[in-house]
DNA sequence: AGGGGGCCTGAGCCGGCGCTGAGCCAAACG
DNA sequence: CGTTTGGCTCAGCGCCGGCTCAGGCCCCCT
């Protein structure tokens, strides 16, 4: 589990990171609001202690900037403040949850687990066609329920095809997409992977999803063959 | 907005539900903890308001008795008591938030909506896929009944896998959730873990639920293998 | 019908991915 | 102060996935 402190109060960050690395967690510190917001743009992080005084960029503002860019990243405030409507204005400003200090570590720690849990990760779409599916998340791809191992340039060329399901795609848009934007070696690659893949997801299931369209390149049918 | 109060001071009950009420909210209210758990199970609620010194069924036990049955509907808990650990054990039992008494009306309502605004929580407390669980709050993982032991390290990445259950998840992922975030290793420290992680909890049991997706990953089973 | 070009495929090489056992080191422990 | 434990590195190995190539098939054109 990754975290971001955002503490100005370098006594107090270096107390709270020791303690939470103790617990088992990843732990990066910024120590100003501006350090704070750059690295919560950077990374990838599960949660996020922010304290609301911070010289530079406030807490609130940190909070508004990653809301408004989309980013839905748990955030627990901390704050020396005790107004009720300080409290109030963090929850609705997208926090998710708000220590008064002093705190208790173990009372943080909870709180964190508690947002920890509650994690929010919005998977992308699983593609369909008929009844070919592929996750790109979980790299799972099945034809009915029945489970499919594809190596990953059968997997990539899969999903390239998923995604423009129905078009006849070109020869050259694959070597581009699946392959590397300028790949010099033999498009015959292509024809062998092709094949790669009537064969664990076609053929052996009687049907043609993955059609030839000569002299044009490849199409997916829609209703998986 | 359908809420459930479940409060044993009517005088309490009743000042809550009247200030609900005028913000809009629908509100039913239950005496006692029997009541309402029941209440609890044969309706849908937004969200519920619950007292822990309950006569009958305290709240712990109602939150409990919801969780177990996989109803996630969030809950707010309100107590007399002020021991840190109350609040911890409250969180850690599956509450979503948690006010002490004396507390004022609009930091109730601010944390009502947090607490809306999120939702249902899409994880329990204990994170579990199929008969292999971990409890992040007391460090320990079992398969079925048998309790098993691992380091921290070993701890740390199961925890992330089993957060992640479902998704092939990348080496560079793990190594900068599990391992600091900007580790400069060897990535094939991973694989050893992994290693460790099956020999614990896989192969003395006959499961695979440690996946390896070649070329992009490792992936946790849903069902445990 | 014949030819040609696009497409398919089986064989096979090669690099490197992933797994493992051995072993080192530091910290914790008694 | 030795022992234990956990974290990590390293080297070696087996095998898989990526790719090339050559030969053959099939479609289409004339």
């Amino acid at each position: 589990m990754r975290l971001l402190i955002i503490e100005d109060e370098s006594r107090m960050a270096t107390a709270l990171q020791r303690g939470l690395v103790a617990e088992g967690f990843t732990v990066e510190v910024a120590l100003n609001g501006p350090d704070g917001l750059h690295l919560a743009r950077e990374n990838t992080y599960d949660a996020i202690v922010c304290d609301i005084m911070l010289p530079g960029l406030s807490g609130y503002r940190i909070i508004e900037a990653l809301r408004a860019e989309q980013n839905w990243v748990p955030v627990l405030v901390l704050s020396a403040k005790d107004g009720e409507y300080d409290e109030a204005d963090a929850l609705d400003l997208g926090a998710d949850d708000y220590l008064i200090k002093p705190f208790s570590f173990v009372v943080l720690l909870a709180r964190l687990r508690a947002v920890l849990r509650r994690g929010v990760r919005p998977r992308p779409a699983i593609l369909a066609c008929g009844d070919l599916t592929l996750d790109p998340a979980a790299r799972a791809v099945r034809r009915g329920d029945a489970e499919i191992e594809l190596t990953p340039r059968e997997f990539s060329l899969l999903e390239y095809l998923m995604r423009r399901a129905g078009d006849a795609v070109s020869k050259a848009d694959i070597l581009h997409h699946v392959w590397d934007a300028h790949y010099e070696g033999d498009a015959n690659v292509i024809e062998v992977y092709v094949g790669y893949l009537r064969r664990k997801i076609d053929i052996p299931f009687g049907r043609h999803a993955v059609q030839t369209v000569r002299g044009a390149g490849y199409r997916l049918a829609t209703d998986g063959g």
